[in-house]
DNA sequence: AGTACGTCCTGATCGC
DNA sequence: TGCGATCAGGACGTAC
């Protein structure tokens, strides 16, 4: 599913392939419901003439700033995946929404399960909600970690995917962080000693960093059509199948009604 | 405010 | 072998 590393993967996507500088000369969509912000109709007719002049990503929403001040927004949902082909090629299957271009190519936004999302704003926040830590950014330290989950008695695990605590993380790298860093997902945000905090930033990072840098060589291979997804994670996501850590059996529980995985063996509560 | 749960979707997988 | 039932989850609305 797409977390932030396969938005990131999408952003450098969209730049090596040379959408800056792309004027918008068509919004096709396919599903009406994909549309967040404006209404539909001001939604395709607002695009057209439009010229893609900056490629940013927050969290896991793709910002493509236009040179009217305005900025096209893009959220892949869970299964979303963008490309960007001659219109004349044959599509993949599940392209539920086209941005024709003015050099014959067009964005394809693929998305099985209708869960992505677009927007045409003059103001972000009328489509990105109060984002919390960016993982990579610089600045990201365990004191900030410590901070965002002060007072919080949710699991970690919940407190990881909540967006406004720590942005880009979804069901698969959180895990895989909490695994880096041997904490187990029940535990209370509040309770995790400064060690283990700065433990699991360490984990954070390293979950997020690993994943890109194999997105970076994939789209290197592949060029210029190089796979959306890839299996970046170490946790065997399937209970009783050995830890690579320790051997001992992995086990499933639910939190928020999200499968989670972890090792009873070395995640302790 | 913080926490928790139902809802939207459909391809893949499961079970009889 | 086939077909209906179940599962998967990001973000949001709603409830407590």
């Amino acid at each position: 599913m797409p977390e932030l590393p396969e938005v990131e993967n999408a952003r450098r996507y969209l730049m090596e392939i040379g959408l800056a500088g792309r004027t918008f000369t068509m919004a096709n969509i396919g599903w009406s419901k994909s549309v967040r912000y404006p209404d539909l109709e001001d939604f395709v007719l607002g695009l057209p003439g439009r010229i893609v002049e900056a490629i940013n990503r927050r969290g896991k929403y793709l910002l493509l700033g236009l040179n009217t001040g305005e900025t096209l927004v893009l959220h892949l949902g869970m299964t979303g995946g963008i490309r960007v082909h001659p219109k004349t090629q044959p599509a993949p299957s599940m392209v539920r929404h086209t941005l024709e271009l003015d050099d014959g190519r067009e964005l394809r936004f693929i998305d099985p399960r209708k869960f992505g999302h677009l927007w045409l704003v003059d103001d972000l926040q009328k489509a990105v909600p109060e984002m919390g830590l960016e993982p990579l950014d610089r600045g990201f330290g365990p004191e900030l970690l410590a901070r965002a989950l002060a007072g919080r008695g949710a699991p970690i695990k919940a407190l990881l995917l909540e967006q406004s605590v720590i942005a880009g993380l979804g069901n698969l790298y959180a895990d895989e962080a909490l695994y880096l860093a041997r904490i187990h997902p029940e535990r209370r945000g509040s309770s995790l000693t400064p060690e283990e905090v700065a433990g699991l930033k360490d984990g954070i990072v390293r979950a997020l960093t690993v994943a890109l840098a194999q997105y970076d060589r994939s789209r290197q291979a592949g060029w210029p059509d190089p796979p959306l997804g890839l299996a970046t994670w170490t946790i065997p996501r399937k209970a009783g199948e050995p830890c690579v850590r320790c051997g001992t059996p992995m086990e499933s529980i639910r939190i928020r009604a999200r499968g989670t995985y972890f090792c009873p063996g070395c995640q302790m509560l």
